[in-house]
DNA sequence: ATATTTGCAAATAATTTGCACGTAA
DNA sequence: TTACGTGCAAATTATTTGCAAATAT
């Protein structure tokens, strides 16, 4: 049966531990340019395969920023994508959401529509870039 | 002082129609499909070009898909796109949001997040699809 | 030993652009 | 007439893939 195995490789660590530190949406290529700086030799391709495997596992996020490009960010909670991002340094929160769903259930009965999923961002400015 | 025109061609007032009566998010692609299955001889760069006009004007609302290819719907208040996708049909309806805006004020007094804008997509089956 | 991951270069796919020509005003 | 729009083909950009070599188990 096919369960396959998780191999433990240089690339996965680092590609997960600048995931792990920066704590807000980055593409493929900001990771990968993250890399280089960092004096890794990893290809552009890899970090693609790398978060794709990551997203498959459920263990991040991803969604498309405003030019349509890719981007990835830790987060546990695979289900519930609610994110306050912030205009000036990209970082994006966690937002508690029992009002959300709350207002989600009032849509179903207002508008007749039965929900799969959703997704809410707030763009702003966070606390500390005010 | 620049102001510029805004020529009504043959283009515009087609892929004007078709987002007029197809009340849901359409690729370039699929817009420059039914423009080819009406007969009508327009190319997908013109395509492209009208649909970055008519978001210029705000007239029309656009979204990267999952699969981060950009679409386009037709949506008047510029400001707000609050829509719920039904992922049957595809058909995007106007979600109001009184709600939603109280709850995005106790976001900021929560989080210390200043609001500039916000989005939310519900996704699942409309009333007709179910 | 063997399954999985990687690098590289080439293939795709979406979108944009330069430029000569067409068209609305 | 003249500013704006369009077609076409070429350029750009993000992402994916095939395959042989490297690596984790």
């Amino acid at each position: 049966m096919g369960s396959r195995a998780d191999y433990v490789t240089r690339s996965r660590e680092w590609i997960a531990s600048i995931l792990s530190r920066e704590r807000r949406f980055l593409s493929a290529a900001e990771i990968h340019r993250r890399l280089r700086r960092a004096g890794e030799r990893v290809s552009l391709s890899t970090v693609y395969r790398t978060l794709d495997h990551l997203r498959a596992k459920g263990d991040i996020a991803a969604r498309a920023d405003t030019a349509g490009e890719a981007t990835f960010m830790l987060c546990e909670p695979a289900h519930h994508h609610h994110h306050a991002i912030c205009a000036n340094c990209g970082r994006a929160q966690d937002v508690d959401c029992a009002a959300m769903e709350q207002f989600a259930e009032s849509l179903r009965k207002r508008h007749g529509f039965r929900l799969d999923d959703h997704a809410l961002e707030f763009f702003g400015r966070c606390r500390s870039c005010r």
